[in-house]
Parts: C-alpha cells; structure tokens; sequence
DNA sequence: CCTACCGATCGGTAGG
DNA sequence: CCTACCGATCGGTAGG
C-alpha cells in the first residue's frame, strides 16, 4: 500500500504550474521577461510568492520556463498549422501566412513573445539569452530546410541566396510587429503580405 | 553686484548633466530604458544617487532625456551625414547607407536604442511611450518626404506605395539590429545593404 | 553635489 | 500550498 493522498495531486499541480506559465507568458509578452515579477505573477494567480516560486524554484528557472512555454505557442499556431501544406514554395507561403496571422490574432497580449524577449536580452548574457539564441536558431533552421527544399524542386531559382532570404522574411516579421505594437497600425499585415509575396517573387525560378 | 559664485558654475553643471545622459544612453541601449536604474548610473559616474536625480527629479524625466538624447545622437548619425546628397533617390539610399553604417559601427554598445526601447515600452502607457512613438513617427515622416520627392522628381515610380517602401526599409534595418545584436553576424550589414537595393529597384520607375 | 534616510518591492528562505 | 520572514535594491525626500 503506497503513501499516496498528496495534499494536492501531481496532476492537479501540474496543472497549476501550466496556468502560471500561460499567465506569464502573457505579462512577458506585454511587460518583458524581465517585469514578469514574481509578486505580479502571483497577485495575478491569488497565490502567494512563495506559492509561485515552490514550481520553479528560481525567477531564472521560472524565464526559462516561459521560453519554453512560449516555443509550444509558437510551434502550435505556426508550424503546427501548416503541416498539410505542399513541400516547396507552398509550404513556405503558408508558414508565412500562418506567421502573419498569427501576429494578426494577438494571440499573446503583447505580440512577439520572442521579439520583445530578444530584443530585452540580446545584451546580456546567461541561460535565458542562450535559450532565446536557441529558439531563433531553431527557427531559422527550419526555415532554412523549407527554402532548400523549394530550391531542390525548382520552385526556387538555383543560386537563392538562402540566409539572404531569411533576413528578409525576419525583416518583414519585425516590423509587422513593430508596427502593430507600436502603432496598432491595421494596414500592417497587409504590407506584411505584399512584402512576403514581392520578396519570394524575387526568388521564383525564372 | 550680482549674487554669484554658486559650488559650481551653470556650464559644469550643464556638463555633468551631458555626461550623466551619454552614460545613461549607452546602459539604456543595452539593458533596457527601466534597466537604467538610478543606482546603477550613479555607481558608473561615481555619483550618490541623489547627486544624479538632481538634475532630472524623478526617473521618468531622466527616461524622457535620455530618449531626447538618443534623437540628438541619432540625428548627427544619420540624417546629419546626408545633408550634402541630391535630393531624390540618391538621398534615400544616402540615409539608408548612413543608418546600416551607423549600426555596423555600433556607435552604442546595445545597437539601436529607439529599437530596444520601443519594443520595451510599445506594451505600455504614459509619456515615455509616447515620447518614443513620436520620434518613431518623426522619423518616418522624414523618410516620406525624400520618397516623395523621389517621386517628383521621377526617380521612383508615380505609383510608388510611399507607405509600403517605409514597411519595408524599416523590416531592413530591424532585422540588421536584431541580427547583429543576437548573432554578432557580421554578413548581416551586407545582407541589409543588398535587401534595400533590391527593394529601391523595385521601386525605381521603368 | 553630499549623507542619511523613507516605504515599497525585489528574489528568495524557513518552517509548516 | 501558506505565513512570516530576510537582505538588497528600487525611486524618492529632507536637509545641508
């Protein structure tokens, strides 16, 4: 007979940690990774500091834990949406679109979780730089496998300069941020659109 | 008879204000404009921390001064290099060459201030948010009216979306911060430079 | 420009 | 998961 009956059980805690990590998310996204407080965190919860951290640990473990949090967002309205979609050219259109969208919906109140937590920790250094470095790596890399796949099926033209098409699908998707937080300016996403179909018509094989 | 010989004479204390904004501009475009604690910039410039708050009495004013400053350093950068170039396009790729300089030369040691604050504050409310959307808007402003006149001149195509390029030339130069800040990629400023040749030919009259 | 404070909040710990 | 703390730091004030 085991020693079980938990005050509380591991799925119901488990479950407790996922809300804080959903609502921390949404404080970084709008106030940084940095203003996500632990006593703003747990005022917001109705739990105490204490109560917060015991699922952490550490504030750094806690920044760690919305980076993750925020890639599972991330992957679920982004990549995720778009695995039917044709291998190629196809596939990269509807990964930007997905993209778009995705900024478009203000899924996260703040936009960008991983805009605005690069942009606060690019100068620093540590884990939560690292894991931030991290996820763009990723996401560049997975970019970069679609845009060779659209080259190897002659949707792309042969001598597509691959990173230089990268900066430039980063570009738009920077300043569709930008100018959706900063100016809540609802033309955005339109030129995000124009800018994405202008920049891949540069690259069609001719 | 004038009453005179304060402790310090109004142009030491002009200077040391001038000082304490070019330390403060420097921290703030690394560690955020909330990151600029009045402890951290005191213990830089070997002041007491009410030393420094003298001269801007609260924290928000030294924000808003050191946002202005960033304007004044900016403004010497970038559009202050260019004032000999011809009206038209070659103007606009004489700002656009000025700006990828001024972020290749990494004048501040965190890249673009107006990048990191506005991405820091553009979730917030209150003077120092609109201090940075107006300078935001001040600047695009600036670069309507050469496209513009680009334009006119017949330089760009009559049907040129003016809004459309400033989307674009913007994603540009957000993209080389964020890649030169988060990778230390130093192909990012030739990836800019080609990015906006190619957009500019776009929009070159045929 | 300084010293000497203030209340509030920070991340974190002890103990239950 | 809580209460009750801790030292450090925050922005800011008083008084010189």
């Amino acid at each position: 007979m085991p020693s079980v009956s938990p005050r509380r059980s591991v799925a119901a805690t488990r479950e407790t940690r996922q809300r804080i990590l959903e609502r921390g998310l949404a404080i970084a996204s709008a106030e940084g990774l940095e203003g996500l407080t632990l006593g703003r965190l747990a005022a917001d919860m109705a739990m105490s500091k204490a109560g917060v951290l015991g699922h952490f640990g550490t504030k750094e473990s806690l920044q760690l834990a919305v980076v993750d949090a925020a890639a599972e967002v991330f992957s679920r309205e982004v990549p995720g949406r778009v695995r039917q979609a044709p291998t190629g050219l196809p596939h990269i259109e509807a990964v930007c679109e997905a993209w778009v969208s995705y900024l478009e919906r203000n899924v996260l109140p703040g936009g960008c979780f991983f805009t605005a937590a690069t942009a606060e920790f690019d100068g620093r250094s540590g884990p939560v730089r690292d894991a931030l470095a991290g996820m763009n790596a990723l996401w560049r890399r997975d970019l970069r496998i679609h845009i060779r796949r659209a080259v190897s099926a002659g949707h792309l033209a042969p001598d597509t300069d691959v990173d230089q098409l990268i900066y430039e699908i980063v570009g738009i998707m920077l300043a569709l941020n930008h100018f959706l937080q900063l100016e809540h300016d609802d033309q955005a996403p339109a030129r995000a659109r124009r800018a994405l179909k202008r920049t891949l018509a540069g690259a069609v094989r001719s």
